[in-house]
DNA sequence: CGCATACTTGACGTCATTCAAACCGTGTGG
DNA sequence: CCACACGGTTTGAATGACGTCAAGTATGCG
């Protein structure tokens, strides 16, 4: 199926929101829309004709595995999110849907051609590598130092404030994209450890759970302070 | 000072190897050198006015401080290796030096202006910052789930395949480029565990301490697979 | 209804941290 | 030349946070 970019939600956000709409249309030629079920993968690591994608809807992991096969989460890859290794022969990481997901794939020839041809869009996409840096560095800076209490308040945190339409302040009730196992793995817990402080922050009035994935904010000063940021 | 490219030990592997000498020449107008001690800063966190630099010799740390004052050291950069970000309004982290250092510094306004002008150069720096991403990936995959023994057996053969010339085998002998306390919060643990788990790769044959900072690799083979990759 | 999957809760063990003291190499002043 | 202080490091013992193992409780789906 080819691309439609007249009614893309995510036209205006993503990389190539930075083309002019003929070039834009022209890019669009090359690339493809696809859509994951959750537990998909988009791409795994060591292939080496891995595709590039932009994220339209939905959510995605990357991860990679320890030799005992334990899954780490190095990043989640939310709509209008680039995701692909330019430069490498092959893919380092599994990229696997966490929710039913959109994406508009390009082959990787295709988008270094792009790159070439449109300055616009090396830009555009360098950008956003250096913002997932940026993330990658944040989530590290957490799981380095921080007590377990800690790194789960910083992902509530970060979980309300990306919920949230205003940038300034959090969403007061969302649903975690996440199952226990996937929030332990990023945060290099176990799933009874996570249960257990998200028991805690409950009892201490930051946060109330509604079911299994919804969350309400109720304290989120004291989310902030837990989190230690 | 001017800088003086033709003689620059890095000038065919850092970002600006991708420019004609005359494209080359012209950026380098723009630029100067500096040179930082052991300890000195480049920039620090909230600088809105952070240049950019291309690392020539030395070495440096990038890190973050919690909101307590301990450090998280984030990266590492090796000569030719690019620092700076590049669209956000501030820095937000420490850069310093670990050892006397060299750079060729740009305003960032020059730098941006240079990406326009040179596509080449786009598209140098999003393959430089692609690789942060991967380098900075790792660290987080070994901070998160390993072992103090496998974080340490991980940084040690790092180090080791740094100091080799040689992609496909280790440095027998390496000097580490930072003090106890450096590699400690690098890999989130404390001064003392590295001090013992050091010890106890000594004990069994991975490595020999030579003075505070050598090591001599001795068995290659069991430091990777203390290291879990 | 029955089974599977995800989550919660408890008891116990382990590994890294903490606190404390000693050690070592280096530079300084008597 | 020696005494001494100082930063970086090593080593030891006790504490505590998180992991492990195991049982038990929802929730959903065929």
């Amino acid at each position: 199926m080819n691309l439609a970019c007249a009614t893309c939600p995510v036209k205006d956000s993503a990389a190539c929101a930075v083309l002019t709409p003929e070039e834009r249309d022209a890019l669009a030629t090359a690339g493809r829309t696809r859509t994951l079920k959750r537990g998909e993968m988009l791409f795994a690591a060591g292939d080496d004709e891995a595709a590039c994608a932009t994220l339209v809807s939905g959510a995605l992991k990357v991860s990679a595995y320890d030799q005992d096969g334990n899954e780490q989460i190095l990043s989640l890859v939310h709509p209008s999110g680039f995701i692909g290794e330019l430069f490498t022969p092959f893919a380092h990481h599994d990229v696997v849907a966490l929710t039913e997901s959109r994406l508009c794939t390009f082959a990787r020839v295709d988008i270094e051609r792009a790159i070439d041809d449109y300055p616009a869009l090396a830009r555009a996409l360098l950008r956003r590598s250096q913002e997932d840096l940026l993330a990658t560095r944040n989530l590290l800076e957490l799981t380095a130092h921080a007590s377990a209490e800690a790194r789960l308040a910083a992902l509530l945190h970060d979980f309300a404030a990306a919920a949230s339409d205003s940038s300034c302040h959090l969403a007061s009730s969302f649903e975690l994209p996440l199952t226990r196992g996937e929030i332990a793995n990023m945060l290099g817990l176990t799933i009874e450890t996570v249960s257990r402080k998200l028991g805690e922050l409950e009892e201490m009035g930051a946060i109330a759970r509604k079911g299994k994935r919804g969350i309400d904010v109720l304290d989120p000063a004291l989310l902030q302070d837990l989190s230690g940021r």
